[in-house]
RNA sequence: GCCGCUGUAGCUCAGUGGUAGAGCGCACCCUUGGUAAGGGUGAGGUCGAGGGUUCAAGUCCCUCCAGCGGCUCCA
């Protein structure tokens, strides 16, 4: 006798059994055609489950009443396309072994083992999805039936996939009684899969789907188990939806930093120079030294000191640090001292001996610096501290190389050289909290000048069954608490991550997403209890004796090459004007309006306004749709009526029509104001007001 | 590093084993103009590098390099 009760808190009683299906029928045909699935206690369910208890039920149509896409129902539709295309890929390559298709928030994926010499390429695709397309067409219902494990298992053994039996094992171990398996279609004769479900009706559901690449995964992740090919693709339930989703992937395109900062000659790539090597060019330099002037000027008045240090240090530099060489892999190899290589080449060392020497962290030489710590550590040891002296804050802008995969470089947001916005605190421990909270307030302020909101802020903290941290738990305990308590006040989207702290004391990161959705770590503060015992640095306390300091390490922006790349995205290259490049262009109608655009020129360059005058033998409307393509803020265009008037016409970067005329000493002050408020006032505004 | 895809003019890209192409950009000429592409002429190429198959390779095969999408990794 299940009461099911329904989101408007309305109730339904049935003296059987009934399906979620049947609930729909008794409130219209209508809605339960619209239905693919059901919510049962909040759980994702077939709409055919089988409702014989009470509980409350949400039935998921395909739209929301508000005409939204429902990600539950997407949800559905996405793992049900997922085992259309198992079955299309194994009608073509019969070999092909299915390991797990889930559903992703703008599609699935499939992992599948190929036979070694049938892998799947690109070509195939379009076999794929007319197979699919006939699979939908005969719209085919997803039948679930259960087995009892022993008699599933035993199924599963008769097929052979080592990966689905795996499946069911780690679903027994996590207390499945049963195991579950979808048809499509009739059970015993059409495709099936071992599956937890739930999916949608029938395949005739699935609007519109498209495959969209390949990659390769490893089993379970573990890069030495068996690796598995992963076909990613999307479905909707119609192909409006697809195709506003593939329209969106070409925007998203066109912000793409590495796209940007080619058209707007932001930065370059040189294979000749080196993979994950940015070669900043002028426009893209520009950007980085206004942001580094700017940190640079905010750090100054909060009592930092800026240091300058060498970009290598000694191996045994690193060994005290204990980067080198437990974390060699991830170096540069070391340069080596002449005297050093001289000696073992007399002694016949093979290569191999040398690669044995690196490895046990035996040798003489250099390292590219991995990080900025040590030297910076070195500094603050360089006298004898007092108390009073803390905290003292070390600042550089500090370069630092890193030997990343050659597969995970990325434009600007994965480089194996890039400048961290460095800065070292060494502090006492009552200091901690108040000097965490000051680097918070920092990149809290560097965020909301730039309009950066959308990002969110992982507190790491100690994973509380593992006993690699360093330090007093008690220590901990308090520096945990300081981050939790700092990170609170900023108000955002704040998580705390056990697990994810560094082994050698708690963090605080900031991460944000790139254009494909790929999330990038920008600003982080680290409370560090290790590094000072390793360097056993020290200050004499208020009792005349030795204590150890803690070490913050912060980086606001993280790495100048990431921000940067991250920003050029945010603004999609249209930089605030303080920002900008290139921040007025002075467009002459024609050479006989050279003489005055340069006079422009002149005044807007004598106050360090970054500007041009383009002199290009093309008509006005030509100049501006170029000036439109770079995004520069304001463009001048300057006739003979302007000249006359000492005036200059004002056309703004994503204003459709110019803003009208403006005498140039207005200009002129009105622009360096926006500059100098970074966009707090600014012209278009000057006009606006002019017009209210 | 791994799997797949891609690599042709400065940029974006066509190119069926048989003479290397277009648009944009650039140079020059005409045009001297008022808010998103005026017209003409021309220069510009070791088709990513190396090897192989073939009478003949940008095109087919192999190796390497680089980029892209993922996987793994990111002190």
């Amino acid at each position: 006798m299940p009461t099911i009760t329904l989101p408007d808190g309305s109730t339904k009683s049935f003296d059987h059994p009934v399906s979620a299906y049947d609930v729909a029928m008794t409130i219209g045909e209508r809605l339960a055609k619209a239905c693919v699935g059901c919510l049962v206690d909040g759980e994702l369910s077939d709409l055919s489950t089988t409702l014989d208890s009470d509980c409350t039920l949400h039935l998921v149509t395909e739209k929301t009443r508000d005409k939204q896409d429902d990600p539950n129902a997407l949800n559905l539709l996405r793992h049900s396309t997922a085992h259309v295309m198992a079955e299309a890929i194994q009608r073509i390559v019969p070999g092909a072994m299915l390991v797990y298709g889930p559903p992703l928030d703008n599609g699935f994926y499939y992992d599948i083992a190929f036979p070694e010499d049938r892998p799947l390429k690109e070509g195939d695709f379009e076999a794929i999805e007319s197979e699919m397309a006939k699979i939908v067409k005969e719209d085919r219902p997803f039948t679930r039936y259960d087995m009892s494990v022993n008699d599933g298992m035993e199924k599963l053994k008769s097929e052979g996939s080592k990966y689905k039996i795996d499946n069911a094992e780690k679903a027994v171990e996590v207390g499945a009684e049963s195991l579950s398996f979808y048809a499509t279609g009739e059970p015993g004769k059409d495709w099936e899969d071992l599956c937890r479900g739930p999916h949608i009706p029938s395949t005739g559901r699935i609007g519109a789907f498209k495959i969209m690449s390949l990659a390769s995964s490893y089993w379970h992740g573990d890069e030495n188990s068996d690796r598995l090919t992963r076909v990613y693709g999307t479905s909707f339930f119609s192909k409006k939806d697809l195709d506003a989703h593939l329209d969106q992937l070409e925007e998203a395109k066109k912000r793409d930093h590495r796209v940007l900062g080619k058209k707007l000659q932001l930065f370059h790539i040189d294979e000749t120079v080196g993979q994950g090597l940015i070669l900043w060019t002028p426009r893209g330099s520009v950007i980085r030294k206004e942001l580094q002037n700017w940190i640079g000027a905010e750090l100054a008045k909060m009592g930092y000191t800026d240091v300058f240090c060498p970009h290598i240090g000694k191996l045994d530099l690193y060994k005290t640090s204990g980067h080198f060489p437990y974390y060699a892999e991830s170096q540069f190899v070391p340069v080596m001292e002449r005297d050093f290589l001289k000696h073992v080449s007399d002694e016949g060392c093979s290569c191999s001996d040398l690669s044995n020497m690196m490895s046990e962290g035996d040798i003489n030489g250099y390292l590219l610096k991995p990080m900025n710590c040590p030297h910076h550590i070195k500094i603050y040891d360089s006298q004898p501290r007092s108390y009073r002296d803390l905290p003292v804050r070390l600042s550089e802008f500090g370069t630092v190389y890193r030997w990343e995969q050659s597969g995970e470089l990325s434009g600007m947001t994965r480089v194996r050289c890039f400048t961290v916005d460095d800065a070292h605190l060494f502090c006492r421990e009552d200091q901690i909290e108040a000097e965490v909270r000051g680097c918070l307030k920092l990149v809290k302020l560097a965020f909301e000048t730039l309009g950066l909101s959308d990002f969110r802020v992982r507190v790491g903290l100690r994973d509380p069954d593992s006993s690699k941290y360093v330090g007093d738990p008690a220590n901990w305990d308090k520096a945990e608490a300081a981050c939790r308590a700092a990170a609170a006040e900023l108000g955002a989207n704040v998580s705390e991550e056990p697990g994810e702290a560094a082994f050698y004391g708690p963090k605080i990161d900031f991460v944000v997403k790139d254009v494909i959705g790929r999330e990038w770590q920008l600003g982080t503060v680290q409370v560090d209890y290790n590094l000072p015992e390793r360097f056993d640095l020290s200050y004499i306390g208020a009792d005349n004796t030795k204590h150890r300091p803690v070490m913050i390490h912060r980086a606001p922006f993280g790495s100048l090459e990431r921000f940067v790349g991250v920003l050029i995205e945010h603004f999609a290259g249209a930089f605030p004007l303080w920002l900008s490049p290139e921040q007025v262009r002075v467009v002459p109608i024609s050479e006989k309006s050279n003489d005055y655009a340069q006079e422009v020129y002149e005044q807007l360059n004598h106050i360090g306004i970054r500007a041009s005058v383009d002199t290009h033998d093309a008509r006005v409307q030509a100049k501006i749709k170029n000036g439109s393509e770079m995004k520069i803020p304001y463009l001048l265009v300057v006739g003979p009526r302007d000249a006359e008037n000492r005036q200059v016409s004002v056309r703004a970067f994503g204003v459709e029509k110019d803003l009208g005329a403006m005498h140039l000493d207005e200009f002129v002050a009105a622009v360096a104001d926006e500059r100098d408020s970074k966009g707090a006032t600014s012209v278009k505004q000057r006009f606006e007001l002019a017009h209210a």
